[in-house]
DNA sequence: CTGTTAGCGCCTTCAC
DNA sequence: GTGAAGGCGCTAACAG
């Protein structure tokens, strides 16, 4: 039903292959040829077929952002959107579709990531919020599908990541409660399957370290980074450590949880007990207490995403590992 | 590279067309025959061309998201992620991809919606969080694709909708309010390009009307959906009705605002002004007092959209317009 | 400079 | 039941 190349042609009285070259800029071509040729097909409102192009091309020109966990209510929610936002603008300008692959409906559980790549020709991926252990992405990346990945260090001949430098964060948020005057530093960890949560803990005793803290087990909770994991998080620390003054938790959402438990058990927030949270959700200006929390440029990852995956595609860039600078934002929870 | 139907039938020995009715489930191919071809596409790990499937269908089994304003901070996303997981879900479970389609960026601006969707030859499109004098959407509603507007009541041969029952999540808000002994009703409004402005006011209008309640033009305000925005309304109304006692805002991140301004004027809420919400967003659990608010099903938004649309892509279904009924959610600011 | 000839990978009549 | 053509809309050599 659309108009084709093949009605321009005729419409301009020239060859398709003379309309394909006009319309795609190539330079041999007459310059009233070209004239009259641009002039037909935007008369016939002619649209080149992206599809007819790509089976041709070998390239869709499209790019897939798995996700697993893309569910109603995430604790990871607040964190990939922003990353969404900038991989796709960033993709826009570059000339690029974004497609999303989930795996949470029935149908994608039956395929693998890999087949729904593949069969969408997609010519590469960024990959979010999914665990290390995840059997099915570890088959794209294996597969040797271009992709970069977020949050997550894996670094081969065709995959690249970004990730925020999750051991400086932790060590800005640990020095900033020992600049309080702190000196018994509790740390809520998130689950032991994300890349992020073993740097957390990292930062964490290294700053500890470096600040003359012994550190006691005790001192250390893993949860799972929900608001519920939180307030566990938070009430077994304080129950083993009477003396616990901060807590240092490894996602905003649980020091949410940690907010409002300090609250239950009538302890107040910032003098009773400073929090620290991680990511800077919209949320943690809100609270009351606000959150003092160590943000995350999750747009700039987005963009630092697309970026390298499409140099990769475009100009055969090696892929590369790249950490973004957190910042600590002081609020009232301090 | 990939693997093609045509190595797939010379490994069974047999024809491309027998391929192909093999694995699309035709009855006309002999039980062994079917066994063989499918076994060895699965040892070859054949994965059909969706491109190419697309070029001779005439269809690509993908639809787009319209958005614009999906910029870095804006107050409608807390309302559109959750359609967003409705709609990509439910898609999913149809066979449909989703690609995101927006105007932020600068090439796109270039490329007018229409353009970008015949291009992709999509299928169709579904419309969120436009406002509804953008001249570029209008051109794709004109040019009969099919699709489903969210939030915005455009019905015809090719176009349905889906929306919130605004007028009686309104009317739910100024009842409540009343039932809680409130005489001097506020409201402050989103901008006037959005249709639900229009529907909540006039829902404020008619329930305030309902209760026997006189309306003044002095107890509305229009804003424009933010926080400030909300501030500012806030400020005016309480300036010009000293007597005001309760506030109806037409969008939770406004109602913020208005708690803002209630406590940095020293009013207690609820005691001294009692605040209501539109949306649900997440935060309003969070804030205090907690934010009683009117509950959009943005999940379910999503999934009822995605179902009209394949339903009219599938199954010639006539486009409709769907109202879903919101509720009001108690909380602590009423 | 421009047209002719081949496909890209798949589905679909139409014969056998 | 199966295969042989033809074509979806476009680009890419290769000739002139």
């Amino acid at each position: 039903m659309p108009v084709t190349i093949r009605d321009v042609a005729r419409a301009a009285g020239v060859s398709i292959t003379t309309v394909s070259r006009a319309l795609n800029g190539y330079e041999d071509v007459g310059a009233d040829t070209r004239r009259k040729v641009e002039r037909v097909a935007a008369e016939l409102k002619y649209r080149p077929s992206a599809i007819a192009r790509s089976l041709v091309m070998n390239r869709t020109k499209t790019i897939g952002l798995l996700v697993s966990e893309l569910t109603k209510e995430h604790s990871g929610h607040h964190f990939m959107f922003g990353v969404l936002y900038g991989i796709h603008d960033r993709l826009a300008e570059l000339g690029y579709d974004l497609v999303l692959v989930s795996t949470t409906t029935a149908r994608q559980r039956l395929v693998s990531y890999l087949t729904f790549c593949t069969e969408r020709r997609l010519d590469g991926v960024i990959v979010m919020g999914i665990r290390m252990d995840d059997p099915y992405i570890q088959e794209v990346l294996d597969s040797g599908f271009p992709s970069v990945v977020i949050d997550v260090p894996l670094l081969s001949e065709r995959c690249g990541y970004v990730m925020t430098d999750n051991v400086f964060g932790a060590k800005l948020a640990v020095r900033h409660l020992f600049a309080k005057g702190h000196r018994v530093i509790g740390f809520v960890n998130g689950h032991v399957q994300a890349a992020v949560s073993r740097e957390r803990r990292c930062g964490y005793e290294e700053a500890m370290a470096e600040c003359g803290l012994v550190g006691d087990p005790d001192w250390q909770f893993v949860s799972d980074f929900t608001e519920r994991g939180g307030m566990e998080g938070c009430k077994t620390l304080l129950e083993k450590n009477p003396d616990m003054t901060a807590i240092f938790f490894a996602s905003d959402l649980m020091a949410m949880g940690g907010l409002r438990h300090a609250q239950a058990v009538g302890l107040k927030v910032p003098s009773d007990l400073s929090v620290v949270g991680f990511d800077d959700i919209e949320l943690s200006q809100y609270v009351t207490p606000s959150l003092s929390t160590i943000h995350q440029k999750r747009y700039e990852m987005g963009t630092v995403a697309a970026d390298m995956l499409v140099g990769m595609l475009d100009q055969g860039k090696a892929p590369e590992g790249r950490l973004l600078s957190p910042q600590l934002f002081e609020r009232q929870s301090t």
